[in-house]
DNA sequence: TTTTATTGATTGAACGTTCAATAAAAATAT
DNA sequence: ATATTTTTATTGAACGTTCAATCAATAAAA
């Protein structure tokens, strides 16, 4: 059925079946036959359009991330100049959707984490995402905080917001999003209540 | 160089050697080969003490919950009766322990945290082991909190601990511990401070 | 007819496991 | 003490399996 402009759509269908082979059997079981079984296609469409199977983990490994900055950022959009708070919430609710979009995804988040340990491209590609979090959190809170104790909230958030949603990929139940967000909230609301005022 | 009596002898050995060739290769790629020459032994010697590859990984993450559980006992054990804070504080410490003692442990720790997903053995312990944390605040937050408050602070420091210690895993340079137990016990402290009193 | 997309059998490398062979220590007999 | 036997610990080559990658063959669309 070889139709011309497949490319776009065929990775895809390959990153989607990918994140579903991980839930599904985990990184190590991942294999090429599984995927693009999954994907409905065969193995050798994996190296034509990925050049191997690294290449699609990468590619996979960005389509999550790239996911997660929109979903911060169309929700930031909307804020404009408003309150650090307003944007710092977007920022916890922008991060709990990559949950919320599935199950798969999560798990294919937390084994790529670990992964990265020791793919110096993974690794990258999770520092880029991991600071630009942290500098995201570290300027709102600058808005109402001192230097130190902005540093200090942000990296506590930061920490939180990875926590609860790690324990929330492991969790047979997945994550209670809700939950999640009030723990967050909670959080949040006690460094801000830090300083009274600051006009 | 048979001597009697090696079998907790080199058992010792190759879960150590294990840790060191996850945090040197992943888990991925820290084969028995691999493990077996890290020890100084042969590959065979594997499957003779712990019936193969996967009995070692099991007995590995064994020995990594063991070491926590003794961290946090250890400390308690002085406590007696005294102050929720004190136990709680000591928790925390506890919980710090296991990247202090080794960035091996560390690496280890996580990769078999991502692996439990999909191997039920793993996923056991790691539940086991997380309830026990869980139960654990909870029941010192109680002695100062009501119900739902001290559930919701169980959860949210029990997220702060695993999320600092997951960005230590992670980050290059390691864990800073005394940064993660000022932002700990930060947390702690504000959670604590909820309720006056409730002598 | 030419181009584009796809297949799937094949290849070679790497893995965990097995097991007959071996060697050192311990036990026993001399 | 010395020699012999038994036990225990260990090796490493061989085996079967599994995987990712390759590429000649194929088929549909342009």
């Amino acid at each position: 059925m070889p139709k011309v402009g497949m490319e776009p759509i065929r990775r895809r269908q390959l990153i989607q079946a990918t994140m579903e082979a991980i839930d599904e059997a985990g990184l190590a079981d991942a294999t090429v036959i599984r995927i693009a079984r999954r994907a409905g296609v065969s193995a050798g469409i994996i190296s034509h359009y990925f050049g191997g199977k690294d290449g699609l983990l990468e590619a996979t490994m960005r389509q999550i991330l790239h996911d997660l900055g929109e979903a911060v950022a169309t929700r930031r959009a909307a804020l404009g100049r408003a309150e650090p708070r307003a944007h710092l919430e977007a920022i916890i609710d922008g991060n709990f959707d990559r949950s919320q979009v599935s199950g798969p995804v999560a798990k294919t988040w937390l084994a790529f984490w670990a992964s990265s340990m020791h793919k110096p491209t993974l690794q990258r590609l999770q520092s880029v995402n991991d600071r630009r979090l942290y500098s995201n959190l570290c300027h709102q809170f600058r808005r109402c905080l001192p230097r130190d104790e902005a540093r200090r909230a942000a990296q506590g958030l930061a920490a939180m917001i990875d926590g609860l949603w790690l324990r929330g990929a492991l969790a047979p139940e997945g994550l209670d999003v809700a939950q999640a967000r009030r723990l967050a909230y909670d959080y949040l609301d006690q460094q801000l209540a830090r300083e009274p005022a600051l006009a």
